[in-house]
DNA sequence: GCTTAATCGAGACGGTACGTCCCGTCTTGAC
DNA sequence: GTCAAGACGGGACGTACCGTCTCGATTAAGC
């Protein structure tokens, strides 16, 4: 608290800061597997003895360096019209997740570094942060009468979401605010018609269970859904 | 043909399938980063030096083993309406994707291996297969009259399979039969109001360049959406 | 024994002296340690496995290769003379030892390859061979008169090719003629002058013993004098 | 100089110290092919990468050794007399090269690892030492009169040691101070005698060159003159 | 000339050691 | 009291040969 312990505490959060960067940097250039702690030393202009002194070890640091990055302000609109705020929230994620700093994230909670159950988290909460936040604007649409009551919040954010995220993680396909619109188009369509529901309140579809009994072991997740 | 080298022929296989199955079982377990040539070698009994003798490095080893297990039996439905076939699809696709192999699999090519094109490539297909086999069903669909003529058969497997993969991938959710049975009830109202024909057959939706311009940079896929 | 074996044998001989014109050769070139069994094989124009086929290991390949090699002529002198004998057994060791094949041959006996027992009595036996074959020419000078009654035949040998093997094992010095002839004054005259008799006949030495104890442990030559 | 790191020089210096004599351990038990880096490490209390750290590999780390051990301390006697000194030389000579250091040491120097120019040079400067350290007693002889004018020292001493040598390298025999005392035996009675003057200077020689010419090839040292 | 059994060629395999790279720990001197 | 510098133990990498093994191909004798 004293001046000497201040000077070194401001000396030490210089180095904190820019071994968070330099170790955001690696992750997104080489990945997790290659991502070392003598690189990342450099790069932020410091021994590799310093790095160990503050952080037990590589997973440390990396997890450390991801925490302070998970949030994302995301504006939730309030344009007046269901639509209209989808629109928004769609093309907010679009821009978000295709900028360079959200494909480093995206590419370090995606890489081995999963494995360490506080990285899997981050990666959970990544989604989770922007669920909550976007829900109010379901609730808004059913309140003014948009949308049937007892539509489901979260569904229907993940059913806007989702396409998006399919072609960041697995189809690699270009996410522009093409994808945004199309996936609008959906979720509204499906909400209107009452999608997002009790199930109960689909009268035109036959019982699924009709299809007959679809074997065991259809669901447990596991702790951690990819890396597990 | 000739039976001659047969059984060296034999021998190889049974070394070649060992260690593939060793490579994904140390893949799903410990990931790419903590995978071990040696430690592969042994759980297929064998020497390490026969594993290099085959595969150049620990990369092409991984990116072989991937490789000849990306085909995956999608059957194809054909019930008869399209809701009965969505459904099938649905809970096949939920049922193979949280079968252990898929699940080490899905791992694997959401490891640090992802940073190599093959095994990025590896992923693409994965979803790419399922989707261009699926597609009929849709086809069939607008034959019968059930959809709208112009719907997008590839969008409308993708907002099928979408909500599987976000849980699988990033919420942890469990994924089950509700999830399938969800996704169809989605997609399939979605596809009924016309929500997967061409944009402009939207007469209800204002349009969305009302809000504005989205900024800068709101595609660029790159090569590799995740590890990029 | 019968013509079937005989021609086999043939074949066999006719691979076994190019393997172990191959081995001295290698050998040769490259040293008891760098010496591989395929370099053999593919020298002599035969497959690995037929070497293995018939040595052991690369030790008897070796061993096996020099055995037959230890024979060489030295012709002994009966020039009628104790000094021309002398000379021309000098010079005929001076000419064996520097022609290739010795070198070879030596090269082999001074390698690793010394630490097998076989080899090491190979060398033993190299150096004996011609020490008994050269003892009647100190005997015939003996009985001429040439030289004193009780003169030790092997002392005088040694001491004729001590100076021309330290050259070749220690001093890498060139070895010639003069060097031969060289060996010859010292050993002639130290003959002529009694110095190969027993040693009480030596009555202008002082007693050895007046120079004190030389301390403990001054012999045990061991098995292998170099290699043990 | 400074004290600064002449700690971290210590312990280095320990490393060093350890690794060189595990070396020369290792060398003279299981010669130089045998000789394995992980072995000598074990040995030294290392670890391989600490040795490979320093050298860069298994040559250089026997040449190393070897070369920090070439000195042997050979005093150089000056009795009065030239026999005596002779005696002593001879006798001091055996005791060196009949210690267990030295017979490690002439396994090494005669192993595969004499291949390496480094080593037989060391071979070469062990008797290059102490010939050049023992001149001066044939000097000293010559200036007392005992000797003739124009006695060359080197061959003196060459012809002391060779007899010692030849038995250590080729015949295994015992090697003990009888051995040294018929060496000086020997060369007193060929020195006395003017053996090691001027070839001219021998009047009772016949020419040898009576003996006609000997053909081609008797030299040719070559750079290492076993090894070669 | 055809068959048959020994020998050879070819090469996969388990294994040992090599020499390299990087990790994470530790010690030490300098600022 | 922190930092830079770097030696160290350690684990894995990918390479080179060794000596073993199992085959098919060759080949030369005996029928």
């Amino acid at each position: 608290m004293d001046a000497e312990h201040a000077r070194s505490v401001g000396r030490g959060a210089k180095v904190l800061a820019a071994v968070h960067a330099a170790t955001l940097a690696e992750l997104a250039e080489k990945g997790y597997a290659a991502l070392t702690v003598d690189g990342v030393a450099q790069r932020a202009g410091v021994h590799k003895t310093t790095v160990y002194r503050r952080w037990k070890d590589r997973e440390s640091l990396v997890v450390d360096a991801l925490a302070g990055h998970v949030a994302a302000d995301v504006p939730i609109p309030d344009t007046g019209t269901f639509e209209a705020d989808l629109t928004v929230l769609a093309r907010a994620l679009v821009r978000l997740m295709t900028a360079p700093s959200a494909r480093a994230l995206l590419a370090a909670v995606f890489s081995d570094a999963a494995r360490l159950p506080e990285v899997a988290e981050v990666r959970r909460q990544i989604f989770e942060d922007r669920l909550r936040r976007a829900e109010p604007v379901v609730a808004r649409a059913v309140s003014r009468g948009e949308l049937p009551a007892g539509t489901d919040a979260a569904e229907v954010i993940k059913s806007l979401a989702a396409p998006v995220y399919l072609r960041l993680l697995m189809t690699a396909e270009p996410v522009d605010e093409a994808v945004a619109d199309q996936a609008v188009r959906v979720t509204l369509a499906a909400a209107r018609a009452g999608a997002f529901g009790p199930p109960a309140s689909s009268p035109s579809a036959p019982s699924p269970s009709d299809l007959g009994p679809s074997g065991p072991g259809s669901s447990d997740p596991g702790p951690s859904a990819v890396s597990g």
